[in-house]
DNA sequence: CATAATACCGAAAAATTTTTCGGTATATGA
DNA sequence: TCATATACCGAAAAATTTTTCGGTATTATG
């Protein structure tokens, strides 16, 4: 059987339901970028999330495929092509999505001052 | 020296920022115990989360405290008191767990459905 | 006096996530 | 022919998070 996710989504409280749907690493940028609608190959997603491994962003993308946050198509060509598409289920997340990039860049100098390097 | 976290705060892009501040198992539940303002004393915080190991509510609370999410309070007393209370940082990310406990209260059927035990 | 409660910490174990590496297969372009 | 691109997967290593366990110290309670 294939790749198996380990913890499931997380039923127990609401909260953490929703949590654990975009709380690893790349899910969120993935929905991010999915957001306008129009349908990636996995070789885009890779492109525009260089600094993730290629291996993840195929786990996670299959991830949110099962958990109905993104759809997939195989189409059964050579060399291989698939796309991902954000269904309207990914597509309600968004505004979460959107809250946590605005709160991200209002309180980015904040962090900067504290945590930045140089 | 103390504990030390050992990845700091994700500055790359907005959304990482966001995310990294509350994508440990139990902060955001942290920040949904403290949403109500008044302080809390650790035990309490522990009480209310039991499904939580203690050391790690002790250490997310230390990060949260060091992120600015939360301020801390030590009474010189014995037995030791202390208390925790959400900062106005922290209270402006409330939005984003209301908005993220809504969206698993109005989703919970489908995932209930697809991945509950009973 | 023994026990529980308070708050906290370090070290180690366990669990989980992320990364790296190598491999499958086919087509295109140099 | 050789390198590159496509999509994907398994296995193992590395990194990180979470949990468990034991320990500090003091007060109050039985």
């Amino acid at each position: 059987m294939a790749y198996e996710k380990k913890i499931p989504v997380d039923l127990d409280c609401p909260l953490r339901l929703t949590m654990s749907l975009i709380e690893s690493k790349w899910k969120s940028c993935i929905l991010d970028e999915l957001r306008g609608g129009s349908p990636m190959r996995p070789s885009e997603v890779h492109r525009c999330l260089p600094e993730a491994a290629p291996r993840v962003l195929d786990i996670q993308l299959k991830e949110m495929v099962e958990d109905g946050l993104v759809a997939k198509t195989i189409y059964p060509e050579l060399p291989p092509r698939s796309e991902y598409v954000i269904t309207e289920l990914g597509k309600s997340l968004l505004p979460i999505i959107d809250a946590m990039l605005r709160w991200g860049e209002e309180h980015f100098e904040i962090f900067e001052r504290k945590y930045g390097s140089k």
